[in-house]
Parts: C-alpha cells; sequence; structure tokens
DNA sequence: CACTATTGATCCATCAATGGATCATTGATG
DNA sequence: CATCAATGATCCATTGATGGATCAATAGTG
C-alpha cells in the first residue's frame, strides 16, 4: 500500500495549505485564467499547478508563491512595498536578539 | 559559472520568501530556540532550516510552513479555526465560479 | 445537441532538494 | 580569557519533486 508520507504536518500546517490552495484557484477562475495559461505565467507546469491549488505539501515554496502573486493573493495582505518594510523591521528586530542562542543548563531535553 | 537558477520569481515572491525566513528566525530566536531543537520538531535537518530562514524559494512548502506554526509565525494572521472558515468560504466562493474557463475566441494568445 | 477546450488523473525519466556528515567560525557563559 | 555549544557553509548519496505526455471525463459555447 501507498507508503505513508515520510513528514507529517499539524493540521494548521494542512489547513493553511488547504486555504492558499483554493485562494490561488478562485482568484484564477475570478480572473478569467487557464490553468494553462496561469502555469506558464508562472513558468511551471500545468500538473504542478494543480497540486498546489490542491494544497499538496510537497510543492515548491517559491513556485506556489509565484502562482499566487499572480492571481492577487497575497501571504500577508501586503503589497511590495509593505513587504520590504516589514522585512526591514524584522531584520532590526533579530539584530537585537542573540546571535546563538544557549540551552539552559538545568532544562533536559525537552523534545516530544 | 554557477548555472542561473531554472525559474525566476518576481520581487514580490523573493521579498515574501524573504519576510517568512526572517520571521521564522525571529520567532525561534524570541523563544529561545536552538536551530537543532526547532529543526527536530519540524521534523527536517537543520540544514533545510538554514535555508528557510535565509528565504530559499526551493524549499518544500509544507516543512517551510511547519516550521513557521511551531515559533508562531501564521500565515494569513489567523488562527486554526479563522482558517477553517475561510476554507469554507473560499470553497463556497469556488462553487459559484465556472468549472472550466473558456478562453475568448477573440482574444489571441495573451501571454508574455 | 454536437464540438472542443479545459480539467483531472496517471506514468515515467530526469533533475533537484533533502538528510547527514564534516569543518571552521562565532559567540555566550563561567 | 578559556571553553564549548551554536551557527554557517560545504559535499555527496539518496530520495522525491517536476515536466511532459497521454487519456478520459467534464462542461462551456454556438
Amino acid at each position: 500500500m501507498a507508503k505513508v508520507s515520510t513528514r507529517t504536518y499539524s493540521r494548521y500546517t494542512l489547513e493553511a495549505l488547504q486555504l492558499l490552495g483554493s485562494l490561488i484557484r478562485a482568484g484564477r477562475k475570478e480572473r478569467g485564467m487557464t490553468a494553462q495559461a496561469l502555469a506558464e505565467r508562472a513558468g511551471i507546469s500545468r500538473g504542478l499547478l494543480q497540486r498546489i491549488e490542491k494544497g499538496d505539501p510537497g510543492c515548491e515554496l517559491g513556485a506556489t508563491l509565484e502562482a499566487a502573486s499572480i492571481v492577487g493573493v497575497r501571504l500577508f495582505d501586503a503589497d511590495l512595498d509593505t513587504l520590504s518594510h516589514q522585512v526591514r523591521e524584522t531584520r532590526e528586530r533579530l539584530a537585537l536578539l542573540p546571535a546563538a542562542i544557549r540551552r539552559k543548563p538545568g532544562s533536559v531535553n525537552d523534545d516530544f
């Protein structure tokens, strides 16, 4: 039987994937674009676009965001300028944080 | 010389990638998590996490979202319930759209 | 109602991403 | 200031994703 996918995803991740895919599909149709047309503009194959719109977790991040942006789906509800601004802000926030995280000696390995 | 990456990405996509990666890194550090620790919890390798935090477009969508959700970075500024709700709404919106898009006979192939 | 574009679903060869290891460097802490 | 964990950067084998083709079913359109 089909091997269970090697990786597991949280419910949140799966829902986000679903939403992103559905939004892309909706955006595409609202713009009267054919799957083939969007795939070409995004520089990917129609098959890959199918999987993206279906919410397949295994697709490339870049390809997915590219398709999304073409049909007007924004990751952070932000336009390009806002995005750039937030990138800068986050960088500044990062500069204030320690470059290396030191595990507290007392705290046992808290995995799982 | 290094072959130019096979795929091209819009400026918007690249910025979004940068922001997502930076947010993950910031979230991780603010929570005092080691790169190794986050990688393990996300079920990925440290190397992959490095590329994700760097904004590499070639990473898996699922792996990236998983890491993001662990450190509290939300794709659509929405919690799980809101996400599910939006999935349903988008599905309903999709139901109202034509199942197949018909290219208008007059409009020549408007690619490129 | 017929015609044909669009979509959905596979299959496979190829290419690229991932995991895991290693090494050098940085930086947090005592 | 010394120590050692954490990070950054490679390298390579393996695994898995992508592209491209094909076929069937669906659904616009005249």
